[in-house]
This record gives structure tokens, C-alpha cells and sequence, in this order.
DNA sequence: CTGTTAGCGCGTTCAC
DNA sequence: GTGAACGCGCTAACAG
């Protein structure tokens, strides 16, 4: 047993003169205290710098004010803002955030998730790392459940995530409306949730112009800076190089400017780069990037909001339908995409709408 | 009282037919119990998909297996390279995390302090937003403390940091050897020690070479990326411009660039620029950009670890005396930085070594 | 080896 | 309006 010298309850209530219970009303501000001794007791309080153990109070609660987030990769500036959302809303309710970082491992995220069922948080939010692992989790009893940047499952679930259909769909006609026809989209792993719903929008989009997404123009990452690298290198050293550009996450899309920097290809010139996720940078490098701007914070800001609900009403919540909010994106033009019209000869199919 | 269907250790003492002690210690592995029990107690353990409540262990137990870590503002990636190796070191030890972000408001700090406090953390990592404010909460008493990214008084405290003095000194003196002379350095706010340490190597170095460091070319910014955009626009305009720009923090860089690009400077032709932390796209950008990259995740894991040993040796704790831990930082000689030879006339003042 | 007992710090009926 | 008693889920003495 380790020595705590913190102070306690019976503590005060020796210093004030009164018992625990009273102590305690006080504290919680039931308002059944009479004026006198509420003072006593404040003054006892602030005497020996008293403050409640939250950790027995939840014992006795079944409250642990702790909220768990699990991030798919912390280093993604995109969990970091979605972080920040569901910091502010979190404190804004009196509540902590315990936060977990799975370094895109399925292993790590269920452990993750077991530790924090051990601490007995009273919500989690989840940005799983892969869909289907995601599903298996769903079963279980546990705290409620609010997945962010991702829909595990056509069942409903609780969840907050851009629109990555629509978003898609949109940015690949903007290419389009630039005549572009040779489309290349680098994706990150396909078995998550956000990654298909966005090779779909692509697809949607290429089909209405009848064109199709062939695999030669579709190339999975991994949403890392490497990843784009290496496909952007292959992708503008082919034969039949495409002109345009589309990398889903934005990482990727730094490795495809380190490798259009490298081969020295004049971009948008020859080719066009956009690339989905903001950032700090978009605007500082070479070319200027054009991007789908998520609306990061707010993602966080409404999972936690949304978890906080259901945490609060925890009756309606069984009759309720599970919540899905899609949230709008923007897309941010820059210098990256331009016409496709000084193509590479050969480069534009003799597809016409 | 919120209803918690979760299971206890009576659930589990109830169903193996034994006590609930025996449970316990089937549970912490103590190893006293018999293997024939023990199976039993599993057995049922795994029947009812029992876990124990960690809450109720740490009122007995007086450890909570968390850790707080409060940072200035997580928008800054070396704050975020940071938590990620407080997290690893933290979970190896059975450790979970919980994070605080100040937001650069010091009334958010000691909130957030508090917050901490009530929730019995075993232990708190801070990285101060304000060095002044800092110390006063040294004298308070509260669980174990280590600082990173601050040093916030010359009296001992357990911190662990960038040797930022001699980091500025090296890379001001890379700078002189490339022949410049009128150096600007762009700072964060003084009233942290991080950047004061970084002026100082500055100016030790300057002096060694009979330059001083005037006011005009040291300016305060606040770390963000429009202090960096806003004073480099009046540096590069001023009538007598430097002939390299040091900004002691990625973003201020970043707004520089900006600036630079902005103004079409040429660099590093008419004016080098160097900065603080190293990022994902200092290779992206138009310059490149030369760093000084310090050892982040290090920064946070050897903070993590020196804490866990502060919590598991307070005993020693109170004879030792606290340590300062000083990490090395690492050039990152990139295209942002050129001879000042071909600086602009009159730039170069006639001071000869 | 195992079970009984006594709290950890707090909130919450109940009598008074 | 106030205080005594009980229990939240668990660990740690101690007894057997």
C-alpha cells in the first residue's frame, strides 16, 4: 500500500467540526447544508488545500468523468485536430481524455480498448485502424461506443466522418472539368471503411464521364510518405503516365511531390496533384498543393459531443437509432491542378463525353 | 447511482464456489493459490468475461496507473512526437496517458493541473507554456513531476530537454562560416526558457566572432505560423535586410517561407534561412529547408521513464537529487542555406573578425 | 493454501 | 438541517 498524504473527507470534517456526510453535501453542492457550517466547511476545505478523490467517487458513481479516444496513428496531423475537438468539448463537460495511439496496429487497438474498459471510462471514441476488425468489437458490452473517420459496418452504428463519397466524387469532376481523363488515385489500405467509400466516389464520378477506374490507375498505399513516394515514382515513370494526380490522404501526397521534385516533372504542366487532408504546409511547397480540407476539429468535436449524449441519457439511448453524421468537406484550389491540356502526347484517351 | 452491469470479483467468487479473495489473488497471480482453484477462478473469470475494476484497486491500492501529460499546444508536432514516446514508455509499464493541452493559455495549465490532481495520477509530465508560471507550482505538493521541453528555474527540478544553448550556437556558427554576418533570429515567447537558452547560444556565438546581437535583427514571435509570415515580411523589407533568417520553431519557419515566396526572394541566393525542429515536408518546400532536428519522441519517452522511476523509487526520490536530462539535436543541412556572398550590397557590414 | 475481516474515500439513504 | 451507518469493488492482514 503506498502512503498518500493526500487529504480526505474525514479530514475536513474533523478540521470543520462536522461529519462526512455533511462534508460531502457540501462538496457536491446539494444545497441541504445550513450557511454556517457550509462556511466552516469551506474554510476547512481551503485550510488543508482539500480536494475530492474522483477515484472513489466513482466507485460509488459509476462515473469515471474519463473519456477514451483511440487514434488510428497520432502522427496523422488529422487525429491530432480531431484530438483537439474532443478535448475542448470533453473538458467543456467536466471529463478527461485518455488517449491511445495504435500506430495503425489491429493489436494495439484492441488492447488499447481492453485497458480502457479496465479503467472503466465512461465512453470511448474510436478511429479504428481497420474496418473489419472494427466489427468484432461491436458485439461486445461495453461503454458506448462513438467511431470517428470510419463506418465499420452498413449496420448502424454511432459515428461522425466527412463525406468521403460525395468529396470524392466532387474533386474528381473538378479534375475532369480541367480535361483531365487519365486519373490516377493512390489509396490508403482498402479495408478501411473511409479508403472504399472514397475509391467510390472516384469510381462514380469516372463512370458518369464513361470513363473507368482501371486498375493500372488505382494503387494502394499505405498512407504514408513512403508509400506515395514509391507510387509516384512508378506512376510518372510509366509509359502512359497519367495526368492528374489523386492521393486520398496527405502523406501520400508529400511523396508524390518529393518524387515530381525528383524527376523534375513541371507540375501542373505535365501532370496535376490533389490530394485530400489540409495542412499547415499546403501553401509553402512546391508546388502549392490542392486539397479536400476535412473538417478535422469538428469531427472530434461532434464524436465527443455525440458520446457525451449518449453517455448522459443512457435510457433513450436503447430505443434511438444509432446516429451517422456525415460532415461536409472543402475543396481548397491551389497551384497543383491546372489543365490537362499540355499532356503528355498520348496521354489523353480518345474518350469523349 | 448509475447502473453498472459489469461484473466483480463476487460475481466470479460466487460462481467458482470460492471466496473472493481467492479471486483476487488469482487475479494479481500471487501465487499462493492452488493450481485446482486457480483453474476454477479462470474458468469462471472466462465464463462471465470478467475485468477488474481498476478504480476500486487504486482507492485500495493507492496507484492509479496513470500518467498526465500536459503540453503547451499539440498543434505543434514536436509536442505530438513527444506524447508518442510518453505513450510507448507509459503502456510498457502498464501505464496509461492522459493528455492536456493548454492551448498556450497558462489558466488552462494549472486547470488542467488540477484536473490531474483530483484524478490521483501517479505522476505528471509537463511541458510548461510559460517558464514563470511554471515555478510556481513547484512548491505545491502533488504527485511526481518531470517537465520536458523546460528547464523553468536554475533550482533542481527533474526535466528533461534539448541542449537548446548549444544547438543555436552550433547552427549560428554554421552560419558564420558560410560568410554571414547580419543574422536575424526570429524567437518564441521570452518568457519560456527554451527560448531564452536559445538566444543565449545565439549570442554566445555571435560574440565569439565580435558580432552582437542587436536588437533589430532579434525579434519576438510567438511560435506560430503568422508571427513567422508577419516579421519575415518586415525583415526581408527592411532597407537593411539580413543575409540569413534564423527561426528558433518550425511554424515561425513556415510563415517565413511564405513571406520569402511571397516577396520572390531568392534563397539562399539573397538570404539564408535556417530553423528550429525538423518536420515531414522540410524537404517539400521551395527551399528545402535546413533544421535543427531535435530528438522528440526521445524527449518524451525519457521524461516517461524518468517519471515511472520516480514512481516506483520514492524512497530514493527524496534523496536524490533531481535530474536534468540534456538531449543532443542534429543539423539538417538542407537548400535553404548558401554562401552570403552574393548577398545585397551594403548588406554585408564591415565588421572583419 | 484458503476464507474471514477490515478498510481505501466517498455518496446516500435513513433516522433524529 | 444534520449525522450515523452502509456499501461501491477491491486488496491485505490475519486466522484457520
Amino acid at each position: 500500500m503506498v502512503k498518500r498524504n493526500d487529504y480526505t473527507m474525514r479530514d475536513v470534517a474533523r478540521l470543520a467540526g462536522v461529519s462526512v456526510s455533511t462534508v460531502s453535501a457540501v462538496v457536491n453542492n446539494t444545497g441541504t447544508v445550513g450557511p454556517d457550517l457550509t462556511a466552516a466547511v469551506q474554510k476547512a476545505i481551503a485550510a488543508i488545500n482539500f480536494s475530492p478523490n474522483e477515484g472513489a467517487r466513482g466507485l460509488r458513481t459509476g462515473r469515471t468523468h474519463m473519456l477514451g479516444l483511440i487514434v488510428q496513428n497520432i502522427t496523422n496531423p488529422f487525429f491530432v485536430d480531431a484530438l483537439r475537438g474532443v478535448e475542448d468539448e470533453a473538458i467543456k463537460h467536466g471529463y478527461e481524455v485518455l488517449v491511445c495511439n495504435s500506430n495503425d496496429r489491429v493489436d494495439l487497438e484492441s488492447r488499447h480498448l481492453n485497458a480502457l474498459r479496465l479503467k472503466r471510462v465512461d465512453g470511448i471514441l474510436l478511429a479504428p485502424t481497420d474496418s473489419y476488425a472494427a466489427r468484432e468489437i461491436l458485439g461486445q458490452d461495453r461503454a458506448p461506443l462513438v467511431f470517428i473517420d470510419c463506418i465499420p459496418t452498413k449496420a448502424s452504428v454511432n459515428c461522425v466522418v466527412t463525406d468521403n463519397f460525395e468529396s470524392c466524387y466532387n474533386a474528381v469532376r473538378y479534375l475532369m472539368q480541367l480535361g483531365h481523363r487519365k486519373i490516377a488515385v493512390i489509396t490508403g489500405k482498402l479495408t478501411h471503411s473511409t479508403s472504399i467509400d472514397r475509391v467510390e466516389g472516384c469510381r462514380k464520378a469516372m463512370q458518369e464521364a464513361s470513363l473507368s477506374l482501371l486498375e493500372e490507375t488505382l494503387t494502394q498505399g499505405d498512407s504514408h510518405i513512403e508509400s506515395g513516394y514509391r507510387i509516384g515514382l512508378n506512376l510518372l515513370q510509366s509509359p502512359n503516365p497519367p495526368t492528374a494526380i489523386f492521393t486520398l490522404n496527405n502523406r501520400m501526397a508529400l511523396g508524390v511531390l518529393r518524387a515530381l521534385n525528383e524527376l523534375k516533372v513541371p507540375c501542373p504542366g505535365r501532370v496535376s496533384v490533389i490530394s485530400f487532408d489540409d495542412a499547415d504546409w499546403t501553401d509553402v511547397v512546391s508546388p502549392t498543393l490542392t486539397t479536400i480540407a476535412q473538417p478535422t476539429y469538428e469531427i472530434g468535436r461532434a464524436g465527443a459531443k455525440l458520446l457525451l449524449d449518449l453517455i448522459h441519457s443512457p435510457a433513450e439511448r436503447a430505443l434511438r437509432e444509432p446516429q451517422q453524421i456525415l460532415l461536409k468537406s472543402t475543396l481548397c484550389v491551389r497551384g497543383s491542378t491546372g489543365p490537362a491540356s499540355g499532356g503528355v502526347p498520348g496521354a489523353v484517351p480518345s474518350v469523349v463525353e
